[in-house]
RNA sequence: GUGGGAGUGUCAGAGCGGUCAAAUGAGCUAGCCUAAGGAGCUAGUGGCUUAGUGCCUACACAGGUUCGAAUCCUGUCUCCCACACCA
């Protein structure tokens, strides 16, 4: 039995006093950075899955570290933040207390899972000495105008009692309280420009080795639109309305403004006016939660519009619908081209005026208007084919002409999911143009299947998509489409020939009459751009409205100003004074860190209101009575730059030297989890740029490479406190040592995926220990076999490969069959190359085992092997492979007259000569547990009385058994 | 609704055009070792068949492309995640 806690403490403290983590800038170094997102250190300590999260980055930096990179790996805390607040509350204690506390037991529980972070550069963000930073930089944003204070409509959680950012809110509700809905408030508040770097930001992404879903996440986030802001004119005053469609700009019909649009009352008209009281009223008392259910409602303003090009007046309503901080808070809305304006439009009896009309899509991909079709626009074009396949059901029951200029054809359900493949349809039907549409599905199923499908209609429907080639589509004749049963109906005749079935009236009127039509076309009813594609239409109505001074392109994006406001206590004081003379005064830089006080009295409101000595204060420039800024920053503030941090994290003078951040910036490597895709992984993007524009470092992104671990499960659950369904490393550490755990949770699965903990599991990884240490036990110091060496040198190659690419499950895997094909004597360097490859995941017990090999080196500081490719031998390893396929056949044979009763003594195998070397006996029958012997087919005096020699063929020896 | 991802043997989980009845664990079965083993070792683990490496059926379902598909394409179903009235 190991001892696995005594090896465990006894090469931890060995790193710790010989300080082998540490690192310094050294320029004659290739540098890495590894960092993995630094954790909120939470009052119940570490469980399983944390250690899976940390090991992933500890076997990375390790693996770096052999192959001769300065490696910097750094750990600090979150340590601002709510849940400490709340917590000490809770115990009438003080969040510092909690606080440390609790980190104090995530460093104890850190190093005893063996990861290997320099210590000496860790940070605390509720250390004065960090936070201090925090509050400078907030300074220099103010001097860029980077932070600024504005009233504005923002979400409030009642249960942290603070301002939320924008994206601290989810379905309307807070971030922290899944159960608790945002309130709306005004209110001045503290904000960062992040819009400023929205185009940076979004075009940067595209440079990012990142996860594709958090890019995607990341640019949605920041949702850039173009468009067009078009003047309409309200009692002679211009109002500006974004949209991205100006090409639809002769079907506006109606206006629609935000409901919490500032400037409503001024509109509405004496007569309209307590309609739109009751409805803002209606409006208000709406929970969140009811708002995606809610049906767009609106009321009459009484004002209207200006319309910029046709002059008509056009109804100004309110409505529930539309968000006040995007765009101008208004819409143009356009019932035909808008599914949202068309149901408002329906709701409300509005006109519905079709402006675009679409076109078909030709093969090589250009338009064309439908018109050149043989039948008309719109119309549905049944055709009715007969069955194909005997008795089977088969009847192409109706096509019609989709959007887009395709035929799509459904068949009629039956007893069975009925398809047919374009072959079919061509045999039967004897129509030759007929093709295969890709992704023509989408526009198929999205509107028509699912509805369909709802109303337990076409059960069974399948889809079959053809398009008619262009060129061919004169070519049919009337002949043709006789002879081939296809029937053309046109628009006017369509309703007779469809009343004879619901089922394709339904059709009829769905695809008719119930759809806003939004993709884009050909413009009718524009007057001078008519018969203009939508694209050209854009650029078109954009440039005369610009002409006329009516309008401009522009652009939006849905990303937000941060707002870094909170009004709790345990967080960075912002480093404001309010003075009645001088308005807002800005802490001069000498007088920062403004500390956080500690006589406050936590209860209703803000704690720091409680303060007086924190809250009086003289004004810095008047020096009259002032009072200060009782808000704090958000906690992903401090988040944002602490990477920066770590590069010279004991720095009084500056945030950090300038010199060290350029040697060790930016993060080769980021390592955490999915849930900060929008969050943290924007602002701290946007923090880099600015502090880049401000001089203080030279690189754009912070962290060009990223990857997202999967989360630990146990009973199908994620691991978590709060379910009930930890796993403690320090059981698991007692029973099976904690290397055998990090070997085992990085084994179950790729490190990106979610896995299960099993107890059974890491049984396995433990029977794979001990056979290691057996082995070193018994193993015999001396020659390697050609045939392991040219499998270590192989392995060599695939593990590093598979630890860079993050495949630690293949890399162990890899390693285990190295390990499975062992002999029982091997050079003792060779040995050593294998404890190597298994130091980054298992580091104690290789130390362990690196000592016994006589070293008195860390095997932590070592190099990671060289692959010899001279000494990969694939004839060998072929030819194992081979003669392990002899081996099955043996055996095979065995049991087949084992079966029959029949005793075996002996095999005798007979291989073609030149292949007589490749077989081993030993190795047989060591493997088959019977004597063997082997014979050259040649061989004039072999044993073979059945003359089954005869049947050896290239690869492939003969056998005798008797 | 929009956008992403996934569906593989008893289970977990690799593979992502041929070397695949498919790595590696776990489980199960048999044999060995033992006083005994729930410890260890060895082997087997889709079906059929055979003194031999053959055949069949398989990687959600249905089609397609290809000489060849678990792997590529299309559609369907199921599950997961993110965003959600962004004009």
């Amino acid at each position: 039995m190991i001892n696995f806690k005594e090896i465990e403490q006894k090469w931890q403290k060995k790193w710790e006093q010989a300080e082998i983590f540490h690192v310094k800038e050294d320029k004659n170094k290739k540098k890495y950075f590894c960092l993995e997102m630094y954790p909120y250190p939470s009052s119940s300590g570490l469980h399983m899955g944390h250690a899976l999260n940390y090991s992933i980055g500890d076997i990375y930096s390790r693996f770096k570290r052999m192959n001769s990179y300065n490696v910097l790996y750094p750990m600090g805390f979150d340590s601002f933040g709510l849940p400490a607040e709340n917590a000490a509350i809770k115990n009438k204690s003080h969040p510092k207390i909690f606080t440390e506390n609790a980190i104090n037991n995530y460093i104890k529980q850190m190093k005893e899972l063996g990861l290997s972070y320099d210590w000496s550069r860790t940070l605390m963000s509720h250390d004065p000495n960090y936070y201090k930073w925090n509050q400078y930089f907030f300074l220099k944003f103010l001097e860029k105008g980077l932070a600024y204070r504005k009233k504005a409509r923002v979400n409030w959680c009642p249960d942290c009692k603070t301002v939320l950012a924008n994206e601290q809110v989810h379905e309307g509700k807070c971030w922290r309280h899944k159960e608790t809905n945002a309130q709306i408030k005004q209110l001045e508040q503290w904000f960062f420009k992040t819009t400023e770097y929205a185009e940076e930001l979004l075009n940067d992404i595209e440079k990012l080795d990142w996860p594709e879903r958090i890019k995607i996440m990341q640019r949605n986030w920041i949702g850039k639109s173009y468009g067009t802001e078009v003047m309409f004119k309200i009692n002679n005053e211009n109002w500006k309305v974004f949209t991205t469609r100006p090409d639809t700009l002769f079907g506006v019909t109606f206006m629609v403004i935000s409901a919490q649009h500032e400037k409503l009352m001024t509109i509405v008209t004496k007569e309209q006016k307590k309609q739109v009281e009751d409805f803002l009223k209606k409006v208000k008392s709406t929970k969140q939660e009811d708002m995606d259910k809610l049906e767009k409602e609106g009321v009459f303003t009484g004002a209207y519009a200006e319309h910029p090009l046709t002059k008509e007046k056009i109804p100004v309503y309110t409505g529930n619908f539309i968000i006040a901080e995007y765009g101008s808070g208004m819409v143009m809305a356009v019932p035909a081209h808008d599914k949202r304006d068309f149901d408002f439009a329906k709701k409300y009896k509005l006109p519905i005026k079709e402006v675009v009309q679409p076109l078909i899509i030709k093969k090589d991909g250009e338009d064309a208007v439908r018109n050149n079709l043989p039948f008309k626009q719109r119309d549905a074009v049944v055709c009715v084919v007969k069955h194909w396949s005997e008795n089977k059901y088969l009847c192409l029951k109706w096509k019609q002409v989709s959007w887009n200029g395709f035929i799509v054809g459904g068949i009629e359900k039956g007893e069975d999911t009925i398809s047919a493949s374009k072959r079919e349809i061509i045999e039967e039907t004897g129509y030759k143009h007929v093709k295969f549409v890709k992704k023509l599905g989408n526009i198929i199923n999205s509107q028509f299947y699912h509805k369909l499908k709802k109303e337990n209609r076409w059960a069974h429907f399948q889809g079959l998509y053809f398009e008619l080639e262009d060129s061919k589509k004169d070519e049919i004749s009337d002949e043709e489409k006789k002879i081939h049963d296809i029937t053309w109906v046109e628009k006017e005749n369509v309703g007779s020939f469809l009343n004879a079935d619901d089922d394709m009236k339904i059709i009829w009127e769905r695809v008719f009459h119930e759809n806003a039509y939004e993709n884009s076309g050909i413009l009718i009813n524009s007057k001078e751009f008519n018969g203009l594609k939508s694209e050209e239409a854009k650029e078109k109505i954009a440039k005369f409205l610009e002409s006329k001074k009516l309008g401009k392109k522009s652009v939006q994006y849905k990303l937000r100003d941060w707002l870094i406001s909170r009004q709790r206590y345990w967080g960075t004081p912002i480093p404001i004074i309010y003075c009645d003379k001088c308005n807002i005064v800005p802490v001069p830089e000498k007088d920062i860190p403004v500390l956080l006080p500690e006589d406050i009295k936590f209860g209703e409101g803000n704690p720091l209101e409680t303060s007086q000595k924190f809250v009086n204060v003289k004004c810095p420039k008047c020096n009259s009575d002032a009072r200060r800024e009782t808000d704090t920053m958000d906690t992903f503030v401090d988040s944002s730059w602490y990477y920066l941090r770590y590069t010279d994290n004991k720095n009084n003078k500056k945030p950090f030297d300038k010199e060290k951040a350029q040697y060790w910036m930016p993060v080769n490597q980021y390592i955490g989890g999915a849930e900060h895709a929008v969050m943290h992984l924007i602002y701290a993007r946007f923090f880099t740029k600015v502090l880049r524009d401000l001089g203080y470092i030279h690189i754009d992104e912070p962290f060009p490479k990223l990857f997202n671990q999967g989360m630990l499960h146990k009973d199908g659950f994620v691991m978590s406190k709060s379910r009930g369904n930890v796993i403690l490393p320090e059981a698991v550490s007692k029973q099976y040592g904690i290397d055998t755990a990090r070997l085992f949770l990085v084994s179950i699965a790729s490190p990106d995926k979610d896995t299960e903990w099993s107890d059974k599991g890491v049984e396995g990884s433990l029977r794979f220990i001990n056979k290691i240490f057996d082995y070193f036990d018994n193993v015999k110091f001396g020659k390697t076999s050609k045939i392991f060496e040219s499998k270590l040198h192989k392995t060599i190659k695939e593990v590093a490969d598979s630890i860079e690419a993050f495949k630690y499950n293949i890399a162990i895997i890899k390693i285990r069959e190295l390990f499975e094909s062992r002999e029982e004597e091997i050079n003792k360097k060779d040995l050593e190359i294998f404890v190597k490859l298994l130091a980054p995941f298992c580091p104690h017990i290789t130390e362990e085992l690196w000592q016994r090999l006589g070293n008195k080196t860390l095997i932590s500081l070592e190099k990671w092997p060289i692959s010899d490719s001279k000494k990969i031998n694939e004839r060998l390893e072929e030819e194992q492979k081979n003669a392990d396929r002899l081996i099955d056949d043996i055996k095979n044979i065995i049991k087949i007259l084992m079966d029959k009763g029949k005793e075996i003594q002996k095999i005798y195998v007979y291989v073609l000569p030149k292949e007589l070397e490749f077989y081993n006996k030993g190795y047989i029958e060591k493997k088959v547990e019977k004597k063997v012997e082997i014979y050259s087919v040649a061989d004039k005096k072999k044993y073979d009385p059945e003359n089954k020699s005869t049947k050896a063929k290239p690869g492939k020896p003969a056998v005798y058994v008797e």
